[in-house]
DNA sequence: ACGGTTGATGTAATCGTTTACAAGTACCAT
DNA sequence: ATGGTACTTGTAAACGATTACATCAACCGT
C-alpha cells in the first residue's frame, strides 16, 4: 500500500519522453532542447520528482560523500575546520561524514570496515595517530579513495597536507616571553607521539637556544592537549623547584587547564607567571585573563584541505602516483592579551 | 586500465557458486550450509572483496544514513551528544551526517534539497528554530523519513522528543540562589522565540513568584546562548541601576562571557555577584571561578534521541502517525561549584 | 514406490539512474 | 536526388547488490 517516491520514469512518461531525456535535462540541460526541456521541468514539479543519489551514485561509482577523521569531536578546535570543510564540500555536492576515531568501546575496530575504499569518494585526516596499516591497506591502489592530511600528519605517509608552521609558531610563542623578560620558560607539551607534540616542543627549544636560555627537561611538562592534563600540569609546576616564570601550552584547552588550577592554588597570572596558549579557541578571549595565544586560521584550514581534497579527487587513480605531492602551510599569529607580562620582580633578580 | 574494486560476482566464480549464495553467506549465513559457507569466506577474502553499500541500499530502498540538524558545530555543547548518537547509530551500522543549520552564505537555501526524503532514513533535530514548512514538506508522507527532536524542539510539529525539563532544571537555578539569600536575582536569556529561551525563563520566573520575589523585566537580560551575548549582558548589568546580586544563565557560555566580562570591570564573581550557569560544559569545571551549573546528561541524550529514532524507523511509514508519540524526558541536576555565594553585606542590608 | 517435507542453491527480476550507441530529422551543399 | 553534418532523442545495457520463486536432492513415513 505504501506509494513509492516518484522515479525518473514516472517523469519520464508525465512528460511524454524517455528517462534518458529527463536523465539529460538533469545532468546536461545544454544538450535537450529548449521545448522538451521546459516540459520535463513541468513534468518534474508536477510529479514532485526528486533524484535518488543512491541509483546516480551506484551508476556513476561514487558515493557523493567524503569522510573527515579526528581524534576528538567534543575538542572546539574541530569545530571550525569541519564548517570549512562542509562550506567547500556541500558546494561541490559533497555529504560529510564525519568520524571520531577515538574508540567508544575497546572492541571498536569497525572503522577499518567504514571507510574502506567503496564507503567515501576521499578522506580528509585531521588525526595523526591512526594506525599506519589501517590507513593504507583500504583495498588495492586504484580503487582506494585519496586522503589529504589536515592540522596533524602522518610522517612515513606521502599525503598531501595543509598544516601551520607548528616550529615557527611555538618558537613565536617562546620569543614573545624572552623579550618579555622571562628567563626560565617551560612548556606543557601534547599527547606523546604526536606530531604537534614535537614540532611544537621543538619550536619552543630552539626559541630558549637561540636566546642562550636553559632548555631543562623538568620544566618541559607531559599532557595530551586536554583540560584535565593541563591542571595537572599546573600540579606539578606548583612542586617544581626553581619553576619557570612563563609556560607556553601546546594547546588552550591545556592553558586553561592550567590556569584554572593554578587559580585554585592562589597563583596569580599573569603577575606570578605568564602562559602562552596555542589554537586561539573563541573561549580565550573571555577567559580569565584573556589568553595570549597563536591564531591558526581554523577555518581556511578547512576550507583548504577541501579544495585539496577536490582537486586530488579529480585525477584518475593511476596519475595519483605522479607529480608533486601538494603541501600547503598557512600563517599563524601571536594573539597577544592579558595571560603574559613581564616576569615578577623577585623572580628577575634570581635570573642570571 | 583502471582495474575494478572486485564484485560479488567476482566472489561467486572464486567460490564456484552463485550471487545469490554469496549474498546469503553475507546477510544470513544460517541458511547457507556450512561446507559453502567456508568455501565463499575463503573466496571472500582471497578475492578482498568488500560489499557495496550503495549497491545494497539501492536495492532495499534505504540510504544507510541519517542525518543530524544542530544550529551550532562550534558550541562545544552539541559534541558530546553527537557521540552518544553516533555511538548508537554505527553500531546500528548507520552513518551519520552532521548538517550545521546557520546558513554560511544568505542564499544558502541547499538544505531542503538535502534531507529531502530519499537522502536520508531518519532525522535528528537538535535545532528548534528551523523553518517549519521546511522539515514539515518533504515528500508525501509515505515517503518522508521519520524525525526526532532532541533538546529543543517545535511546539506545532507533533514528534518523538528528548528533552531534559527545562522549566524545573531553571527553577532549581534560581532555587539555589534564593537559598543563599538572594533576593534580587536576574536572568540571561537565550535567543528570543527560541523554546529553551522560554522554559527557562518561565522557571525563573515561577522560582521567584513561588519566593514571592520581584521579578522585574529590567533583570531579564536579552541573549542568544553565545559567549559574547553573555559579555554584553554583563555590561547592561553593570549599568543597571539596583542591579540583582545573582544571575542566572541561560547557558554556560553565556555564563562565561558575562563573568569574563564582569572581571574585565573589576567585578568578582561570586563575592559580588553570584553567577548560575546551564549545560556544564567541560570546559566550566576550569573555569575561574568554577561554575556551578545545570548538568544536562548529553551523552544519554544523544543515545536516547539515537535509540527514539531507530525504533521510529523500524515502525512502517503508514503506521507511524498512529499510537502515542514518545517522549523522555531526562532528570537534570544542579553542580554547585564556586560561582555562587551568599550576597554581599550591604545589598543583604538593602533587601527588604 | 510414492507423495510430502525440508534444506540448499540457482535463476532472474528488480532497485533508479546514467550513458554508449543507434536512429531519426532537418538542413545544406553538391 | 544524394550524401554529409548537426541536433535531438530513444533503446537498452550497465552499476552491484537483494530476494521471490523455482528447482533439486535427500530423506521420511506409509
Amino acid at each position: 500500500m505504501t506509494k513509492r517516491a516518484p522515479s525518473i520514469r514516472d517523469v519520464a512518461i508525465a512528460a511524454g519522453v524517455s528517462t534518458a531525456t529527463v536523465s539529460r535535462t538533469l545532468s546536461s540541460p545544454e544538450v535537450v532542447s529548449e521545448k522538451t526541456r521546459e516540459t520535463v521541468y513541468r513534468a518534474i514539479s508536477e510529479t514532485g520528482y526528486r533524484l535518488n543519489v543512491m541509483a546516480r551514485n551506484l551508476r556513476r561509482r561514487e558515493t557523493g560523500a567524503i569522510a573527515v577523521l579526528l581524534p576528538n569531536l567534543g575538542n572546539p578546535f574541530f569545530a571550525k575546520i569541519l564548517s570549512g570543510i562542509a562550506e567547500v564540500m556541500s558546494a561541490a555536492g559533497y555529504n560529510v561524514l564525519i568520524t571520531d576515531t577515538t574508540p567508544t568501546s575497546p572492541d571498536d575496530h569497525r572503522f577499518p570496515e567504514y571507510f574502506s575504499h567503496n564507503q567515501t569518494d576521499g578522506l580528509i585526516v585531521l588525526d595523526g595517530m591512526l594506525n599506519r596499516e589501517l590507513l593504507l591497506n583500504r583495498g588495492t591502489p586504484e580503487v582506494r579513495a585519496p586522503m589529504v592530511f589536515a592540522c596533524e600528519w602522518i610522517d612515513e605517509i606521502e599525503r598531501p597536507k595543509v598544516t601551520i608552521d607548528n616550529r615557527a609558531a611555538s618558537e613565536r610563542a617562546v620569543s614573545h616571553l624572552i623579550e618579555l623578560g622571562h628567563r626560565r620558560v617551560g612548556h606543557v607539551c601534547g599527547p606523546p607521539d604526536n606530531v604537534l607534540t614535537v614540532t611544537r616542543r621543538q619550536g619552543t627549544r630552539e626559541a630558549l637556544q637561540a636566546a642562550g636560555l636553559p632548555c631543562r627537561d623538568d620544566w618541559f611538562y607531559a599532557g595530551d592537549f586536554s583540560l584535565q592534563s593541563g591542571a595537572d600540569a599546573a600540579r606539578r609546576w606548583c612542586e617544581t623547584p626553581d619553576r619557570p616564570t612563563a609556560v607556553h601550552c601546546a594547546s588552550d584547552e591545556m592553558a586553561m587547564g592550567f590556569i584554572g588550577e593554578l587559580h585554585r592554588r592562589r597563583v596569580r597570572v599573569p603577575e606570578d607567571v605568564s602562559v602562552v596558549g596555542f589554537d586561539d579557541l573563541e573561549i580565550t578571549a573571555h577567559f580569565i585573563p584573556p589568553l595570549t595565544t597563536i591564531h591558526q586560521p581554523r577555518v581556511e584550514i578547512g576550507r583548504a584541505a577541501a579544495r585539496m581534497l577536490l582537486e586530488r579527487m579529480r585525477i584518475p587513480p593511476q596519475d595519483r602516483q605522479r607529480g608533486p605531492v601538494p603541501r600547503l602551510v598557512l600563517p599563524v599569529e601571536l594573539v597577544e592579551r592579558l595571560s603574559t607580562a613581564p616576569p615578577p620582580v623577585d623572580a628577575r633578580q634570581n635570573a642570571g
